[in-house]
DNA sequence: TAGCTAATGTTATTTACTTCACATAATATA
DNA sequence: TATATTATGTGAAGTAAATAACATTAGCTA
């Protein structure tokens, strides 16, 4: 095993397997090959033994991984062994179905803060939840050791809105607005860009007539 | 100006220029160079140029492009220079925050049936749609010509879900379930993870922590 | 109109990622 | 215990993508 950096798109697959590796463990399956797993979720075995490697060596030779074993190696490289507080700015439409979504829990992740600006929302309840007015942003984090962020309010407020965030100590933002954000080198953004997909898929249905002519 | 395999990272950043493109436009700005482009969207001025070298010459040496001209180039290459009708099924917190979101049309897309399989939530009104039974899908599809669908169900039903779909003739899918859905090659899929992206956070917030022990 | 500047389009280079191929090791079998 | 089988881990080869470098062309200036 050597240390390099890792491809994003490793840590992409890891956290796909990962999740593959829970549905195997929950019915039941305790062995598995890197064949098996690539089929799972449409790689190559290559490259998910290669995937593996640069962390180090999880399986047997002539057998396969453990399951359970497996699965917890991934979810620790990924730092899910631990609990994950965020907080999330915007409590519209989006902002309200992240909040309720359970799927975020089974991995580790609490919503412990959800902030607007918009004082018919705020004091709102979502689930156990109240939304607060962005001033009580610091003394949340603080409570609660919060480093990561989500940004779910509209594009024009993304920017002001993330400085803020990382005022309040913000490591990583997760941002929803369609807009690149700006922001000092070591904090970690990724943006969730629904309209970018769509338009992957419309380029290549076009794409596709385009070679049938 | 040669035509090879465009890579999805190139069809990727061409939606974000052309978002790009029409915020300068708004803006009344009429002429753009690749390093303005780049310096706005985070990439490098040359990556800027080779993208849009795949499609051919858009701008004028020593000047840089027309900002309306590029904008409609970009459009037209993505295949929003027509409109798409969507279909999406799950009317639960996501599908309603994305039948709700103005972006979407923004961008020449509209949703225009909503799908269910909750007799609860069959006859209730998102906007002006109405949550209709999946028996009605192919009247639905066939009257509006659509070719694109959004799965927005619990991931138990997400496999079923796309198959159905095919069978009322999608040729394209956008899955918000997180799971690998197993379909023919001739159907474009592509997944939008939030938990991945989320997950892609923690693992470099645990690889910095690592580097300064 | 000649010379200068700016910024594109494109080829060359470098870097990154994936696939291939196989030596290695564990287990099963005779 | 030898042999066959299976599937990992990894270096080498191949492919793809990003960056750098530069030749080209448009417009400006004197
Ligand atoms: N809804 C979707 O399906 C969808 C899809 C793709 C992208 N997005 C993006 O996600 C973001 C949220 O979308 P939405 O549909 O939930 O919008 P929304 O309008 O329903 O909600 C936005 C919320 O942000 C709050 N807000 C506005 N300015 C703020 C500020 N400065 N500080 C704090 N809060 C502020 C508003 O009060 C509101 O509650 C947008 O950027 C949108 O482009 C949404
Ligand atoms: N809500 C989020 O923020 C979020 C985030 C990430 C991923 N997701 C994923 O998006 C999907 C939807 O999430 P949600 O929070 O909106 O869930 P939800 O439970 O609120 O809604 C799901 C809807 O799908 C419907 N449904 C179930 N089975 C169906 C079937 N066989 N045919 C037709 N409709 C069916 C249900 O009746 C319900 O209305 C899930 O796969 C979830 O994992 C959601």
């Amino acid at each position: 095993m050597k240390t390099l950096r890792v491809p994003e798109a490793t840590v992409t697959r890891l956290s796909i397997y990962s999740r593959y590796l829970e549905r195997l463990d929950r019915n039941g399956v305790s062995s598995v090959s890197s064949g098996e797993i690539a089929d799972g979720v449409g790689v190559s075995p290559a490259q998910v033994r290669k995937d593996l490697a640069y962390f180090g060596e999880f399986g047997t030779r002539g057998v396969g991984y453990n399951v359970k074993d497996l699965m917890r190696y991934t979810l620790k490289i990924l730092g899910l062994d631990r609990h994950w507080n965020l907080i999330l700015v915007g409590a519209g439409n989006l902002g309200y179905a992240l909040c309720t979504y359970r799927g975020f829990n089974m991995r580790g992740f609490s919503i412990v803060g959800v902030f607007d600006n918009d004082l018919t929302k705020i004091g709102k309840r979502i689930n156990d939840l109240e939304v607060l007015p962005m001033e009580s942003m610091p003394e949340i984090v603080k409570d609660h050791n919060v480093r990561i962020g989500i940004i779910a309010t509209p594009t024009r407020a993304a920017q002001e809105v993330a400085d803020y965030m990382i005022k309040c100590g913000m490591q990583a933002i997760l941002n929803f607005a369609p807009l690149p954000l700006n922001l000092p080198e070591h904090v970690e953004v990724r943006n969730v860009d629904l309209s970018v997909k769509l338009e992957i898929l419309t380029f290549n249905l076009g794409f596709k007539s385009a070679q049938n002519v």
